[in-house]
DNA sequence: TATTGTTATACTCTATAACTATA
DNA sequence: TATAGTTATAGAGTATAACAATA
């Protein structure tokens, strides 16, 4: 049996769409500025709930020395909280502040802002595709 | 008159899941490694022909200064080599070499072959809707 | 005088190795 | 002894300020 053929060139394009469009949506920031690995930390948080710095520096895949940097930039922000672990006084729980919550709903309202400034610009019929697209996008994201 | 209505929900979700997309297709990375201003001046040379230092830290929106570290470790990865200009003795041309156009090659390979693997797993229809939505994507990435 | 490119210096973000407190 | 977190130190990559060569 031949292999599926693919569609010739789809791949290329649409990953050179997704980079350039990704690309412009990070674009679009928040003051006061943090770093990605800082925001990560942050969306982690709020996500995941209270983590120890270990948990954290392994979730963002760097090292613990350096996680204990951006946590301390994070407080230095007001951006988050230590809280002392339940059961072993090694450990320390870090919490999002609402400060912080208030930051990352602005950054995220602020790129959909962009993204749907440039949506209104198309029209109802290509909007239709995209929202045909977007479960497919949603799932090859998750790959 | 209303403003445009614009489809709850979905610059937020198209969003999210661009900004994702594009993060797994970065995670695909060659040896050796370039930094992502590296790559974008060797992208650069390649799309727009030889440039000068000046011109390349005015495209790339970095200082002289840190253009001149990022040449230098171009220069020593083989990565591109220098020329005289050819009226004005201060500046110099700057070209890719095959080495680079290699590079670049195989780095736009493996990102392509990541995402092709992941769309040999739909179904004909779900890449049909991509392909339709594929010329929306590119006039967003271009706004 | 103005411009191109570089050097000197500093700051940020990452890393590894070594240290302290606790388990 | 092992683990959590920090401190010490170093290596990229960025910046601004000051310099030499050329226009």
């Amino acid at each position: 049996m031949l292999p599926t053929p693919t569609d010739a060139g789809l791949a290329a394009a649409l990953r050179i769409s997704v980079m350039r469009l990704g690309r412009r949506l990070r674009q679009q920031r928040v003051d006061p500025a943090l770093s990605d690995t800082q925001l990560a930390v942050l969306g982690a948080l709020e996500r995941l709930g209270p983590m120890t710095p270990r948990e954290l520096a392994d979730h963002e895949k760097v090292q613990p020395p350096s996680m204990t940097r951006v946590i301390a930039a994070l407080e230095e922000h007001g951006m988050l909280e230590r809280s002392p672990h339940p059961t072993d006084r090694r450990q320390v729980l870090l919490s999002p502040t609402e400060q912080a919550s208030a930051l990352l709903r602005e950054l995220r309202r602020r790129r959909t802002a962009w993204l749907d400034r440039h949506l209104r610009e198309l029209s109802p019929e290509e909007r239709a595709t995209l929202r045909a697209a977007l479960p497919i996008l949603e799932k090859l994201s998750q790959a």
